[in-house]
DNA sequence: ACAAAAGTGTTTATCATACACCCATGA
DNA sequence: TCATGGGTGTATGATAAACACTTTTGT
């Protein structure tokens, strides 16, 4: 059997930020190596022999480029054959949340830089990543109203009018605050805190905010379901 | 690099079907090969070079058994190191819907026999097959409700109590007739035909009914939401 | 005539939606 | 005192859920 005859597999990650002012953001590198060499791609890399698929991107991500998500869930493989012009090689794409705290990133050595883009202002990407991250969004859209994953795009104290719009970004249409704060509340998983933001120019000052995991699983498994149709 | 080193890449699928009087069932082939030789596994097989993984699944089922589905989803990719007791190998996962009228199977060159279960009923499997099945049914549970994909799982022309049957039966629970057929025929996609089903015994004969995937398409695109919340 | 499955409407409760004013702070 | 964003309640309409009797056929 010709080496040239193996199918090889990767993975690759779209890693979704949110920022207020920038919206949702995606972590990309510039790629180091043919093909597409210099051409900005997700990060990714070889599934070697004995390591799990998750553990593959684990070690691509954060053991060598230092950078930390807290939620990650396999999207799809894509495994069309010309999808890389010089071999086959199938990926199976996931996607990530990661909070600010860990948005800056450290260049890897299989990419010369790395950074967070705006999901509205990607740059051509190489390979078929545009069409992934373009999935991953769709399913972030359409998991954020029924999994309580949105709280993993923030810090874990937050004002409740950054969960509004998180939610007005991500789902791309206007959402009404009072109505969206009585559901979420009316669910009991997101506790106010006596705490204060920090005062930050005009405007009363909000109090902070906590999703509480562990009375979510409580909940959970008495039935109760998660579901902001906003 | 050492030949064992390879990743190998392979298709399953999960093939469903539905009787009113067995329910939900599952096609599975009895292996020919190590490993677990004789034992009952899904169908599927390793993709090859240049061809899709779509291709390697119709290539498996259509072309080698002979068998049609009319509907196919990627279900999931199954990676870990020792799924396969000899050597590294990753899967991904297929979902397929078929009609009554294809359910008769033919054995394939993998296969020494192959035959459907229920999927209550199953016998023990190859490989993490039993964790592939059962994902494959809470994905179609879930899709069920918010996809006009039961229809796939049904003659074209149905009486509606099989419709009625085949939610209570995928999703687990009991169903209201009156309320269920009242949004299924408010959607506007499913119509009455004139045709009553051959008498079968006692009962009143039901009128036969159709799925319009035309007109499905068309409201689909004035913003139609199939959504039976059941 | 009766057993068996098909067919059909109304009432009630819950929830989504629409909508506007007061509050606390910094400038 | 004004600009800015935070915080809150009510009324209405739509829809999900609960519920039972009549019709048509075969035996």
């Amino acid at each position: 059997m010709n080496f040239t005859q193996n199918i090889l597999i990767t993975v690759d990650a779209v890693l979704f930020g949110y920022q207020r002012a920038e919206g949702i953001i995606v972590l990309l590198i510039r790629r180091k190596e043919e093909p597409y060499i210099h051409h900005w791609a997700l990060p990714g890399g070889f599934v070697r022999y004995g390591e799990t698929l998750e553990a593959a991107v684990y070690r691509e991500l954060h053991e060598e480029a230092g950078l930390a998500y807290n939620y990650l869930e396999q999207l799809y493989t894509y495994g069309a054959p010309e999808r890389d012009p010089r071999q086959r090689i199938i990926s199976v794409a996931y996607y990530g949340l990661v909070r600010p705290e860990f948005f800056s990133p450290v260049a890897s050595s299989d990419a010369e830089e790395a950074a967070w883009f705006k999901l509205r202002n990607l740059p051509a990407l190489a390979f078929d990543h545009s069409q992934i991250i373009k999935a991953a969004f769709e399913r972030l859209k359409g998991k954020i109203t029924y999994e309580p994953i949105g709280f993993r795009l923030l810090d874990e104290k937050f004002p409740f009018s950054d969960l509004e719009h998180l939610y007005m970004t991500v789902l791309e249409r206007e959402i009404d605050r009072r109505n969206f704060k009585r559901k979420i509340m009316k669910l009991g998983v997101v506790e106010e805190l006596p705490e204060l933001v920090a005062s930050e120019g005009a405007g009363r000052p909000a109090h902070l905010y906590r999703f509480n995991a562990e009375k979510f699983q409580i909940l959970k498994q008495t039935g109760l379901i998660f579901d902001i149709l906003v």
